[in-house]
DNA sequence: AATTCGTGGAT
DNA sequence: TATCCAAGAAT
């Protein structure tokens, strides 16, 4: 029987993608900036802001140039701000520790700041062509298969049973081994993106299908196993949307933290507006109740009460929070959450500022 | 080891 | 509409 590396790397050339705009180049920083992207991020999400990212940051030194204002505005709406804000410091460190050039090994690029072992691998994989092997989601799925391996593969004890196919099955060392760790590494994700997909795998087409253990016990649709799940707490805040001659009061959000980085309304929760506004320092000319919405996170839900409030006279205090005014015209390309860029959006009437 | 951390695509 | 979860890492 032909390696599985081997079959898996040969449909790669044949049907895996090849025209993803992070593909066709062996330059770290591109292929970096994908992998922190696309962590638990879809291919379609990313692409837009892959695009505008490379654009303005056309190499590591530009954006490590940057100051982190601008690289949150740049990500907002893509979702877990800590990719963002060690994005940004992983760049800087790779200009000050390592001469502005990506360490040579995934052993040394997985010491940069949100790296793990797998993104690691992948960067070093892709660009060097090292024979280190990759575990994501797409992977675990494969192996779960085509291995038969039973249980939750987030939990550790089926973690490490992964790793070490992972590591049992890189392509073997010789002539060509980096191109074909390559391959086998994008054959990988491909075949767990477009085939052996979650829902319903097109087995007929896969590569290692005579040897893929679910197949032949007709279990793809049980492997891998589902991970256990809660119950979603649900929690409940009222938001200020206060308005002073065209402009909104922001305030930047802690992190470590939800929305950590980014400015967002000022939140209260005794649920009387008028009440948060004094503490702001705000005398409220005319409050008016808006709309509850509700946003889902992966582990709570969140009730929103908002409320539109014109500020008459102004006595803004120095709270916990940096704050800002921001005017109108400056919403789209501010550094806001997806459901406040919403209400905003919605609010000012201009539904084509949200776009993400 | 278990939690925390977003948003939207897919079904 | 409801649910799962995606090229995971940090704490």
């Amino acid at each position: 029987m032909i390696a599985f590396s081997r079959r898996v790397a040969q449909w790669q050339r044949q049907n895996g993608r090849h025209t993803l705009p992070w593909q066709n180049t062996q330059d770290p920083y591109r292929i970096w900036l994908s992998e922190i992207m696309l962590q638990q991020t879809q291919v379609a999400t990313v692409i837009p802001y892959y695009e505008r990212f490379l654009a303005k940051f056309p190499a590591v030194a530009d954006l490590a140039a940057a100051d982190e204002g601008e690289v949150m505005a740049l990500w907002a709406g893509l979702g877990y701000y800590t990719r963002a804000r060690n994005l940004h410091a992983c760049a800087r460190q790779v200009v000050s520790d390592w001469g502005g050039r990506f360490p040579p090994t995934a052993a040394d690029i997985e010491t940069l700041p949100g790296i793990g072992r797998s993104t690691a691998a992948a960067i070093a994989a892709f660009a060097y062509g090292e024979r280190s092997p990759i575990l994501d989601g797409n992977v675990k799925r494969v192996f779960a298969r085509h291995f038969g391996i039973e249980g939750d593969p987030t939990k550790r004890a089926v973690e490490q049973r992964m790793w070490a196919i992972a590591h049992a099955e890189v392509p073997a060392d010789g002539p060509g081994a980096a191109d074909e760790m390559r391959r086998y590494t994008q054959g990988l994700m491909d075949l767990g993106a477009t085939l052996c997909t979650r829902g319903d795998p097109d087995c007929g087409r896969c590569p290692v299908r005579e040897t893929c253990v679910a197949l032949r016990e007709a279990r793809q649709h049980e492997l891998p196993t589902p991970r256990e799940r809660k119950a979603v707490p649900e929690r409940h805040t009222g938001m200020l949307v206060i308005e002073k001659a065209g402009e909104i009061l922001l305030q930047r959000r802690p992190s470590p933290g939800i929305w950590g980085g980014l400015w967002s309304l000022p939140e209260f929760a005794d649920g009387d507006p008028a009440q948060a506004c004094r503490i702001l320092g705000v005398a409220p000319a005319e409050t008016i109740r808006l709309p509850v919405f509700s946003h889902t996170f992966t582990h709570f839900k969140l009730h929103v009460e908002p409320w539109h409030v014109q500020a008459g006279s102004l006595a803004l205090r120095e709270g916990d929070h940096p704050q800002v005014w921001l005017p109108h015209g400056e919403l789209a390309d501010a550094a806001l959450p997806a459901p406040v860029k919403k209400l905003l959006s919605g609010l000012f009437g201009r539904n084509d500022l949200f776009q993400a």
